[in-house]
RNA sequence: GCCGGGAUGGGGUAGUGGCCAUCCUGGGGGACUGUGGAUCCCCUGACCCGGGUUCAAUUCCCGGUCCCGGCCCCA
């Protein structure tokens, strides 16, 4: 019998989860201050839900199989579709839908670095707004919330347009679009000979000159350019400096113009994104774009959409190279010591505790020596001494770990002499 | 699904075709029943799995699993 965790699953304990925790509250923080709402979806669905938009050779890159009841369901890979449902059959939602969620999700794939079968992904959507500015917003979102995770000009946010490339490869004559999209989207990680074969077969006829192109990115002059070779991409550059100019307003500085960001998918629309590492050590941080017709699949009005999502696997690599991953230890506040008196320990415990603070009291029932002892390695910093003579009196003895002094209180002074000590 | 490198107590490691498999750390207990971190003592606990070669395999060979990384893919 194996009873050994499944390849690409984490467990976590409480030191790691608690920095987890924190940056998973950066995230939620950052959300709840753009006037995004919190959802949560079901972690298994129906296997369809992924075939509408993703077709049939998504099977085999999830967690599926038949249930009890014979039906095809699914760990859900992502949690769009889910969403999307929501927003075809609920017509009563006032628009825009601005939600975000954090879910695990599963995929099953072969791990590597920054790539496991089970991870948490921020998700993060604007349903029923056409408009460049929800582009803007979803983008600042996402920028916001690397800022506050400490990686400001860590990373490079590049954006592109679907419709602007589309119009290029037309302007070139017959492309095949899906095979120019796919050879686009590996510049940089493949072969450069087999890109060009790959973008000649695809029917662009001079593959030099359009990787020239596509592989310049920076800002306005970059539009410029493209609008000056493909005179009919204008209103999609248009739009792209319009979001540019948005960003800038923002106060975000990371945003690049970079036609080379087209995503693997077939169903985005318009404005594609994704954040890469600024030192290009990593796979992307983040993706996403718009997706207007996704909501009309699910057998819903022609709804708009524009969202991202950001797994956990690469932001914590990221973050720990930059120093930013949060300190992985988690420790009470306070460790309540019992000498005798145990009810009056524990009627002092659960005053500290209604206060909000972290509180663990001993269970042991041994000796004050052995329970500092506990306090000491827990890294607990610090520790509430009381016996027959605290109770007697109504006080608590409040001893700081690190400095190795005491001092006597009333316990009703307790909580605000320790709001006082603790960071 | 494919390719490369790994795998020794909970964590980190040394080492070996044969003898009680090394050390550090952690965990439990004690010296110490109203004051921790030090020190000392005791206990706990490992050669990834299966097959092969061999008198003998943790060690060599093959396969698998998992981990790390790369490819495919990346919703």
């Amino acid at each position: 019998m194996d009873i050994s965790r499944l390849k690409g699953f984490r467990e976590f304990l409480p030191d790691e989860m608690e920095a987890r925790r924190r940056v998973f509250e950066v995230m939620r923080q950052t959300a709840l201050s753009f006037g995004f709402g919190e959802v949560d979806m079901p972690s298994l669905e129906r296997l369809d839900l992924f075939r509408v938009k993703s077709g049939e050779e998504i099977v085999e890159q999830t967690f599926s199989f038949v249930d009890k009841g014979g039906r095809e369901v699914t760990l859900i890979p992502e949690l769009t579709p889910a969403l999307a449902r929501i927003v075809a059959h609920r017509k009563d939602l006032q628009k825009p839908v601005r939600w975000f969620s954090i879910p695990k999700i599963w995929r099953y794939e072969e791990p590597q670095s920054g790539r496991l079968r089970e991870f948490y992904q921020f998700n993060a959507d604007i349903f029923g707004s056409s408009s460049i500015y929800a582009d803007a917003e979803v983008i600042a979102l996402a920028m916001e919330i690397l800022h506050r995770l400490g990686l400001a000009g860590k990373f490079q946010m590049r954006i592109s347009d679907r419709y602007m490339m589309e119009a290029i490869l037309r302007e070139l004559g017959d492309v095949d679009v899906d095979r120019a999209f796919r050879a686009i989207d590996k510049i940089g990680r493949a072969d450069e000979g087999w890109i060009q074969n790959e973008l000649i077969s695809a029917g662009i006829p001079d593959p030099d000159e359009f990787m020239g192109f596509i592989s310049s990115h920076g800002g306005q002059d970059v539009l410029d350019d493209i609008e000056a070779a493909y005179p009919s991409t204008r209103p999609r550059c248009e739009r792209l400096r319009d979001l540019m100019s948005l960003l800038d307003a923002y106060g975000f500085r990371e945003h690049v113009v970079d036609l080379s960001i087209v995503r693997g998918l077939a169903y985005y629309t318009g404005v594609v994104f994704e954040a890469h590492d600024a030192k290009g050590e990593f796979r992307a941080i983040l993706g996403g774009g718009r997706y207007d017709t996704v909501v009309k699949l699910f057998g819903g009005e022609d709804t708009p959409a524009v969202g991202f999502g950001m797994g956990d696997a690469v932001l914590e690599l990221l973050m720990r190279r930059e120093g930013v991953w949060p300190e992985e230890r988690f420790s009470p506040d306070v460790f309540v010591a019992s000498a005798g008196a145990r009810e009056y320990a524990i009627e002092v415990a659960m005053k500290l505790r209604r206060e909000g603070f972290r509180v663990e009291m001993d269970l042991s029932g041994k000796g004050l020596s052995k329970q500092l002892r506990y306090a000491s390695r827990r890294g607990i910093p610090f520790v509430v001494i009381v016996g027959d003579r605290e109770m007697e009196k109504g006080v608590a003895v409040l001893r700081d770990m690190a400095a190795g002094t005491q001092v006597e209180v009333p316990l009703k002074d307790l909580p605000a002499l320790l709001r006082g000590r603790l960071p």
